[in-house]
DNA sequence: GCGGATCAC
DNA sequence: TATGGTGATCCGC
């Protein structure tokens, strides 16, 4: 708001990064050709003026000058640093994350080709090589064909037609959809009856077992799978064959459609494979974050080594671990079937023709209210949480939330009129969506199930989800046989490790309650924190939100402000110097809280060695479950100010781009 | 606990 | 003319 709109000058050029933005989150997907640069004009152009364009605008500029702010902070952090010696400190992290690196798994990743497009032309072949699309108001899927001409899943259908003037538009069919998918995850359940399926389309399976017992190999086991899938629905599927998810699913997309890519299981080759792979292919790492690593000189995977210094004293803004297993190639080789109580929350919202009305905006509320009723009814489900949500006919987005002290009915009347109370303040608004969603979940019919048969003990507490507790067991001990990572192999030397499983098991106890089993439980929260005024990782206050300019702690204390900047630590024990310069002091890990009877040196390795423990429990195990968890290939992602987040991947409905709109809900 | 962001499908 | 719906996670308050 501040040069334009004097008219002296036409509308300004539409930055390069906001041309991107515009032409949507799939760019980078399979299937386009052309030329993008042109067919990203043609969407601008088409965009225009509109309030989903300004709003795009303003996010870019948002964007752009975050990046400013850490560019300026990073120029800052870097001063008077060794560099070179933090990068030294990474390089041991790099060096205990690859030791631990599990290449006795064969995971695959299944990805159905152009699915609702493939089932739209099984059904009319006369469809065949003719560009069309799936989708009403926006595309769900678009045809090879299609896609050649930049039409895109998530594109609005007036922006395909003006790319693809012959564009055929078809309407939805879910429930065909949802039948194929069927027996799809069918077929693929007789290689990994464990699979866990994602979406309607897509799914992970665990081959190992099978490939020994039917003395296939992997290439020949997913040859065999992709050719039953054709031959029992006619549809071509595409496949990826690694260590580990993440890898799976990059190479799922690398012969598509209709082809399957195997990686070599060796280090050196998926390192080989990492190095040159766009950040943006790994899963949780979006369009905002592009940028971001971008901005610090990273495009390429390889790139994150070439930046670990850096990375490593921005931790708080880029998550270094992540990162760094991102450049190896390393993460979750676990697959497990999806469960209820993974569920966190349940919601629905609607879009509509900009409203101003409160009377009409109400109506839609009511509407919403009675679908998330009985959604939450037929799946027996209630919470505690009511949260609305509304989008402005800007497309600004806002959220306003009501935690209850009792469980909600879950009656459509119910839901309206919480709704009605939380949009009061708000009003008068102009509105192109309402929604309704509810978490601090509870599993009624879990409940029902355990009360029948007797047990009823977790049940009896009311919001920390019993399930839990369980899970976090499941998960450790799964982890101490699954993976040999957890062995002692380094652990017995190191100093200071004794009886470190014995604190992890305390640490699982006093953790239930936690909010998040998945979210990186310091070891340091066992007990309590360490107050002693050593190496406790203190947050430094980022370059955001004003808090302390980042000069200031600049001569003083230099600390590592999360498991990432082990490298800090290593050569520059923080803050309290003197304490630790001290030999055979008596100090306190600010990692395990571990009372440590060790000189400088020692305390640094033993440091060192917690944060990579824990660094590489969470990057192999910590994803441990299904996927839901933290990114899909389940390591920690990319903290704070930037990193990707998890998908969810309930089935009860599946929306999304992709193969997305579907509402399909999964027999049993 | 709440609200905003980001991401996946 | 016109840009979706469901769910998860993380950060900073």
């Amino acid at each position: 708001m501040s040069s334009n709109d004097h008219g002296l000058h036409p509308t300004t050029q539409a930055t390069d990064s906001l041309v991107r933005r515009l032409a949507g989150p799939s760019t980078n997907k399979a299937g386009l050709a052309k030329d993008q640069t042109e067919i990203n004009r043609i969407i601008a152009e088409a965009s225009k003026g509109s309030k989903f364009y300004e709003n795009e605008k303003r996010k870019d500029k948002d964007l752009t000058e975050r990046i400013e702010r850490i560019i300026k902070y990073r120029d800052e952090v870097i001063k008077g640093v060794d560099l070179h010696q933090v990068e030294q400190g990474v390089d041991k992290l790099i060096a205990q994350l690859e030791a631990q690196r599990d290449l006795s798994q064969v995971i695959v990743h299944v990805d159905m080709d152009a699915f609702f497009a493939s089932v739209e032309l099984l059904d009319n072949p006369d469809l065949a090589s003719k560009p069309f699309g799936v989708g009403g108001g926006v595309m769900s899927t678009a045809s090879y064909e299609a896609r050649k001409y930049g039409v895109r899943s998530g594109m609005p259908t007036f922006i395909a037609k003006k790319l693809c003037p012959d564009l055929i538009v078809l309407k939805s069919h879910y429930d065909r959809y949802s039948e194929m998918s069927n027996k799809v995850m069918a077929v693929c359940r007789r290689y990994d009856p464990n699979m866990s399926v994602v979406g309607c389309d897509e799914g992970y399976l665990n081959i190992t077992s099978y490939c020994e017992e039917h003395g296939m190999t992997p290439d020949e086991c997913v040859q065999d799978m992709r050719q039953k899938i054709h031959e029992e629905t006619a549809l071509t599927a595409s496949a990826g064959i690694a260590p580990n998810k993440m890898l799976a699913k990059i190479c799922s997309d690398r012969n598509k459609p209709n082809g399957q890519f195997k990686l070599d299981f060796e280090a050196r080759a998926i390192k080989a494979f990492m190095r040159d792979l766009s950040i943006r292919k790994v899963p949780g790492v979006g369009r905002v974050n592009e940028r971001l690593l971008e901005s610090i000189g990273i495009k390429t995977c390889g790139d994150i080594y070439a930046q670990r210094g850096i990375l490593s004293l921005m931790d708080k803004q880029f998550g270094l671990m992540f990162l760094l297993q991102s450049y190896l190639g390393i993460a979750s080789n676990v697959v497990e079937p999806w469960q209820r109580e993974e569920k966190k929350s349940i919601g629905a919202e609607r879009t509509f023709n900009t409203l101003s009305d409160t009377a009409k905006i109400h109506a839609k509320l009511e509407e919403v209210a009675a679908e998330l009723s009985k959604d939450m009814t037929e799946g027996q489900w209630t919470g505690k949480t009511i949260t609305l949500k509304y989008k402005l006919n800007t497309f600004q987005v806002c959220t306003r939330a009501k935690s209850l002290d009792k469980w909600l009915s879950g009656r459509a009347e119910e839901l309206f009129t919480l709704g009605k109370e939380l949009l009061k303040p708000e009003l008068p608004l102009t509105l192109r969506l309402i929604g309704l969603r509810v978490t601090k979940l509870k599993d009624l019919k879990a409940e029902a199930e355990s009360k029948a048969r007797g047990i009823k003990r977790f049940f009896n507490a009311a919001p920390p989800s019993p399930s839990k507790k369980r899970r976090i067991e499941r998960t450790e001990h799964d982890e101490q046989e699954e993976l040999p990572l957890s062995q002692d192999g380094f652990a017995t030397s190191m100093p200071g490790y004794e009886d470190e499983i014995e604190a992890e098991h305390i640490a699982e106890e006093d953790v239930i309650e936690g909010d998040d089993i998945r979210s990186h439980r310091p070891p340091g929260s066992l007990k309590s924190k360490p107050k002693s005024s050593s190496a406790v990782p203190d947050n430094h206050a980022g370059p955001f939100g004003s808090a302390r300019p980042p000069n200031s702690d600049r001569g003083s204390k230099r600390k590592p402000s999360s498991s990432a900047s082990v490298s800090a630590a290593t050569h520059k024990p923080s803050g309290a110097e003197d304490v630790i310069d001290s030999p055979e002091a008596l100090l306190e890990c600010p990692i395990c809280s571990k009372m440590l009877e060790m000189d400088n040196q020692g305390l640094n390795e033993h440091i060192d060695f917690c944060l990579s423990k824990q660094a590489i429990k969470e990057a192999q195990a910590s994803s441990l479950k299904p996927d839901s968890g933290s990114s899909q290939h389940g390591t920690k992602p990319l903290r704070r100010g930037l990193k990707p987040q998890s998908r969810g991947k309930s089935k009860d409905k599946v929306g999304g781009h992709g193969e997305g709109l579907l509402r399909f809900r999964k027999q049993d």
